[in-house]
DNA sequence: TTGAAAGCGCTAACAT
DNA sequence: ATGTTAGCGCTTTCAA
């Protein structure tokens, strides 16, 4: 069965495939009655335009690729979501390329997206969280960006050359510090996170900074770097609790972690946040999901998404784009931190 | 800065467009140092082949797309990790198309889909779910389904003339009800999901049905219909509570609804499971983030999305591919469910 | 208001 | 082993 096209329809009205292509795109004026045919036929035969030969000679392609680390976690749809919404009013499709944390992947798709003229790239996770990532990997992305707009959403590389939205990341730790030490706290840990991701180094060096202004510190055997999962957040929990002392407080790198923070405290019978003091990072929908609810950092992830694809427009349209924006974060207050426990014998 | 194309590469290796082609794809023998030169001319310009011009030739655009209701529900992400995982290896790209409930935005993203090319459509959620789906959205999806492979998955439309993959919700429920039972519990609610969508339908006559067999019966007063979020799930218990009487156990059409039961259930000093048992529906990670952990229903999020790719496959390739498959739910025992309270007073 | 014709960048016969 | 050439399905000058 023969692909029916533009000349198909042409034929049977009886006109030229220019001004089917007119009414396709009302881009002249097309006398009422002819148009009126040609849309009949249209409709016969159900006529869908190929948007490939369109996008050929158009030079362009209506869409968005956005390659991102992992779709469990909540935080990453979310981000998508706000760009999906946003662009889709502006009329792009959305490519979702899932890495799964591995570098590779995302070279694959990088190349594969290239190839398909994606009018923009939105670049989440992985490489872009690296403290120090290989200057091939950087390549990629840089070259990538020659050809297309790039946003990088909450990472960097390169040294600011590319277009970046972010939060500021360590403007949270430094919130949820406060907070803790607000309520008294001096006790304070941190855990989860890989120890070579700058979404990692950046909270923990910023929640130093603010206990070293009030006099305290952050114990090394304190701080548990791991995965952002939940029994990652669980197991160094346990491990944290099974040192000489326990703080009255931990500081976790994302929301999983806390959650597993959490129930490894309370399979050991510490009441939260009576004994112990809990905060998370993102507040992702599973923070009001727990018991109790969990403060939490808020990241605006939909929020992100949505002016990661506005930054893509203005680019594509040669408006004038600043190349970072950053949204700062706030402390959602819930149920998991409490004032710190008296001290008495211990 | 014009594009540079495969007539630039082959000018400057003096070759023919062909003689590039052929490399591109090694579709046929090169001479390895013709091959050489080309190669070397291709990486001097980092040329990326059109896969546009490519696709519109070949008539294949290695692309699939998936329409999903609500990003935010972890079942849906997971059913695109599974369709994407299987894909990539394929050869194929992902578009994702959030609808968010719309069926003006399912039908959009239908035709800007077909007009895309794309070589597969998974549908999922939405007008697929309809008890009742007025006869014009199913008709959009059947005539997708006479240019491209589509598959429904955890739906229906047009009795069963579309190619499904599925997981048996009845049996699942059916299976929740009989775990229930054999805790001694007698006084059994239903809590989520709107009363309309078949999703919610098929499980409330399932465990109708099993009561039944067992001598019980489900009060309607017990059955409470709404959305299918956390925050539904919370004020339908609390709906269920305020009345005469309270069951001794609650089934819930999904995770969300579950942990929103849970929490309104706690909120009123009721423990879990001692004073109610609830069991979920889905098995998403929310399942054992929560305390005490959800007993749950399996639904092979990632095997749907798997499967429902290797179904376009086998029909792209003219494969023998059967209509649909129905995949066997589990019940996940965890800390939610336990026996029946005893009875003294009341 | 409409038509003819030249491409967009590539692949695939068909030649050589 | 390599080159020539005719499209794929559409948009867009340029003419009429």
């Amino acid at each position: 069965m023969k692909n029916i096209t533009i000349y198909d329809i042409a034929k049977e009205a009886e006109v030229s495939v220019s001004t089917v292509s007119r009414v396709l795109n009302n881009t002249a004026p097309v006398k009422a009655s002819t148009k009126d045919t040609i849309m009949k036929v249209i409709e016969k035969y159900k006529f869908q335009p190929n948007a490939l030969a369109r996008s050929l000679i158009k030079k362009e392609t209506g869409t968005i690729a956005m390659i991102v680390p992992d779709m469990t976690n909540p935080f990453f749809p979310e981000v998508f979501w706000g760009s999906e919404n946003e662009g889709r009013e502006k009329g792009y499709t959305f490519f979702l390329c899932n890495s799964a944390g591995e570098y590779s992947r995302e070279s694959e798709y990088l190349s594969i997206l290239l190839e398909r003229r994606v009018e923009g790239l939105i670049f989440i996770g992985g490489r872009i969280n690296l403290a120090d990532c290989p200057p091939e990997l950087i390549r990629e992305v840089t070259e990538a960006a020659e050809a297309i707009p790039v946003v990088l959403v909450n990472g960097n590389l390169s040294k600011g050359s590319l277009h970046r939205v972010y939060t500021d990341e360590a403007a949270g730790a430094a919130l949820a510090a406060q907070h803790l030490i607000d309520l008294g706290h001096k006790e304070i840990a941190f855990v989860g996170g890989l120890d070579y991701m700058t979404t990692t180094m950046q909270k923990v060096k910023a929640v130093k900074k603010k206990l070293k202004e009030h006099g305290l510190s952050l114990r090394s055997d304190w701080v548990h770097y791991g995965e952002f999962s939940i029994t990652a957040g669980r197991e160094l929990m346990n491990r944290l609790l099974n040192g000489e002392q326990r703080p009255t407080a931990v500081i976790c790198v994302n929301d999983f972690t806390a959650i597993g923070a959490m129930k490894a405290a309370i399979e050991r019978g510490l009441k939260i946040p009576e004994d112990l003091s809990i905060v998370g990072f993102d507040d992702s929908p599973l923070s009001t999901a727990v018991i109790p609810e969990l403060t939490t950092v808020t990241q605006n992830a939909y929020e992100l998404g949505r002016l990661a694809v506005e930054r893509i427009y203005q680019i594509i349209h040669g408006k004038p784009a600043k190349r970072s924006t950053v949204l700062q974060p706030e402390l959602v207050i819930r149920q998991s931190t409490g004032r710190a426990p008296q001290k008495n014998g211990d």
